[in-house]
DNA sequence: GGATGTTTGTCGTAGGCTACAACAAATACC
DNA sequence: GGTATTTGTTGTAGCCTACGACAAACATCC
């Protein structure tokens, strides 16, 4: 515990600032940096100065755009010469894809998988495969800082371990120990899970950019979610936190797969969405889509199962609002595809269950990341390192060619 | 919004680390200092130095304690002569205490008061004497820092506003700006709902000490609450949050102040448990009391009142353990008083209703610092500021003497 | 097209902080 | 009383940003 300051601090700090704005906000003049940060002129100069020398930004001429003085060049995040590889272990699907600096999508690889439980050596091999394609389809001299990884299940950050994932069947899995097997040498791997990070996607590129208190809820085959709050992703010290799906709901409701009874998945999830629209419950994506299809197309019976399904879900989410007091929700996974016929329902809930004061504040959307919302997370969870010491870490980084 | 640091703000936050040091951990010798910043000997002298200067810290000669070596003088957190008011507004009482840096409790006054709705200026006017009682009690020269304010009601923090009391039949009431009439002029005032201050308390020198995720829940006429997370106490932007009074837990539950129907609160509030033991539910404090003696003496029919209660406690308690994974559950207000008689019942529902990796981290404790706690977390509020910048605050103090 | 005004990068100097090393002071132990 | 140990103190060096002066690169106006 060194919780003392030295000067070396304020510069590490504001590097950071610096390559965060470029990060998140895109390229940005010298001058509007200056503005940003209310350093001096020299200060951003030599910070702009140390972040092209380890090869993270790049400054380009200003296009003549009608003002007078000296034009400030622009600072570009170096997209095509650093990037993150974002894995994403769900139920129905695995992916890995590469994010550059500022956020582009540099290549992409998903695979479908089939629902059952997979054994996690089968399903890093899987993973290794695409992660070799996916480095292959990336510039050369490209260096990789590190992977971000989403696990559909409860994740000790502390040693990348799965402690459990019921609909993969794992339990206490070192999947980020496993991986290493598969990625670059010596790359830094932070796994997570995916409602935590679809909840940090939306909050850097998604539907609650920069929003300092917002809920992210998201169904899968099961329901997970994160939690923003001032600012910070919420993860308790044991690296858990947002377990929404099994806030209990129902107390004459059915048996979950917890142990417990009347949890909210079991009247929110994908199963209880089919029951009640009529279909196969273990009908999976196919009968999902099929739900969605007969919504738009306005069938009467489909509709009136989701009005239900909204009020279950209103439920759920006037306990979660009175507690956190977000300013939005968005809704990801097949929530988010089902926001338009569910929203309504939802409302209502809120109006009657929330406290006026805060059912004032805070609106539900859908998430705007969509299938991405996990992967974008994971590139951003690989990218905290190198953001909060740009000079520090940036020698650890691993060439795309040296694999 | 200057986010650009300058090489002051290493000094800043170096004397922030110290003085919180004194003020969370009592006195310290200046190698403890040395040993728990990290910093060099040297920088250790001159922040001590700069602290004794400001007259916030004092150095004594340490005690021979049989180590070799010159001994390292003693740094103290010099209570005496500086302090904060602590001023709480709750539905039963008011009261004032002035708490020494450090955490002594330097003078209290504590008045009764009858439970019917009163007007914000009676309540300040009553204030006012207690606060003129509570100076005139403190030694002389000693600086007075800041006001914290608790009251049983929503906060708008950034205007210091009641939004909503319904117990005291407060709304949109300026609580800050009625004060500072009363108060030494120019005095900062920080206002802020109860459960969260008795989160904080619980969270500086209470049950929770140090902890970084934790939940208070507090009984008082309604129920309220606070939660820490990672280190911070949550609130969120509009200054609410912990409203877990009102989450829903019983569909078929009874109406609620607020609007809505099976509100925790109807369910484990004081009527409720009043009712349950078969008292009249408006008796109030006495009646309160009286459950308390008769479950202490074993009566069966308040026994058995008291696990019904506790089952209600642990459902909504899961709720909150499944979304926030608190490593403790603080219990305070009438909670506190009631936990050894509804604990089995509470642990009983955790057991059944949140995930068992959440359940095996987190215990229930009864509160220690009981009806202090909101005072004291209103000081630590108060503390806030001059924690924060030290050097910086210190000469807007304002001396007892004065008013 | 040249003069003027405006904005911004660059460079040298100054000020704020902490680390480090050498020295002095204060204790325990023999 | 001498030695070993620990710690405060002091002067120097290194890191970082602010500030001011100057130069560069634009627009505008005549």
């Amino acid at each position: 515990m060194t919780t003392g300051l030295r000067s070396e601090a304020v510069r590490r700090s504001n590097l950071s600032v610096v390559l965060s704005r470029l990060h998140l906000s895109g390229s940005a003049s010298r001058s509007d940096l200056v503005a940003a940060t209310g350093l001096n002129r020299s200060a951003v100069g030599a910070l702009v100065g140390d972040l092209v020398r380890h090869g993270l930004a790049a400054e380009v001429r200003a296009t003549p755009d009608g003002t007078p003085g000296r034009p400030s060049p622009v600072v570009q995040p170096a997209s095509g010469r650093n990037a993150v590889l974002a894995i994403e272990v769900l139920v129905d699907t695995l992916a890995v894809a590469a994010y550059g600096l500022g956020g582009a999508t540099l290549a992409m690889r998903r695979i479908d998988r089939p629902r059952m439980v997979a054994s996690p050596a089968a399903v890093v091999a899987d993973i290794g495969a695409l992660v070799r394609d996916v480095m292959a389809a990336l510039p050369a001299h490209c260096v990789v800082h590190g992977a971000g990884v989403a696990v559909a299940g409860i994740v000790r950050r502390s040693d990348n371990t799965v402690v459990l994932a019921p609909n993969l069947g794992w339990r206490e899995t070192p999947l980020g120990a496993l991986l290493a097997a598969v990625l670059p040498t010596g790359l830094p791997i932070a796994v997570a899970n995916e409602g935590d990070l679809g909840a940090l996607a939306e909050n850097t590129r998604g539907a609650a950019a920069g929003m300092a208190n917002m809920l992210y809820v998201s169904g899968e085959v099961g329901v997970g979610g994160g939690i923003i709050s001032g600012g910070r992703a919420m993860t308790s010290a044991s690296g858990f936190a947002g377990e929404i799906g099994h806030i209990p709901v129902n107390l004459d409701g059915s048996r979950c797969n917890c142990g417990a009874t009347g949890c909210w998945e079991t009247e929110v999830g994908e199963e209880a969405l089919l029951r009640r629209a009529g279909l196969a419950p273990d009908g999976g994506r196919a009968a999902f889509d099929a739900v969605c299809a007969a919504a738009a197309a306005g069938e009467p019976r489909t509709l009136v199962a989701l009005e239900a399904h909204g009020r279950w879900l209103g439920l759920g989410l006037a306990t979660l609002i009175n507690v956190l007091d977000p300013e939005l929700v968005v809704m990801g996974g097949i929530f988010g595809r089902l926001h338009p016929y569910v929203v309504g329902a939802i409302e209502g809930e809120l109006g009657a269950r929330v406290l006026p004061v805060l059912r004032a504040a805070v609106h539900v959307v859908p998430s705007r990341l969509a299938e991405d919302a996990a992967l974008v997370g994971a590139s951003e969870l690989a990218w905290a390192g190198l953001l909060a010491d740009p000079a520090g870490v940036a020698p650890l980084g691993i060439l795309a060619g040296s694999i």
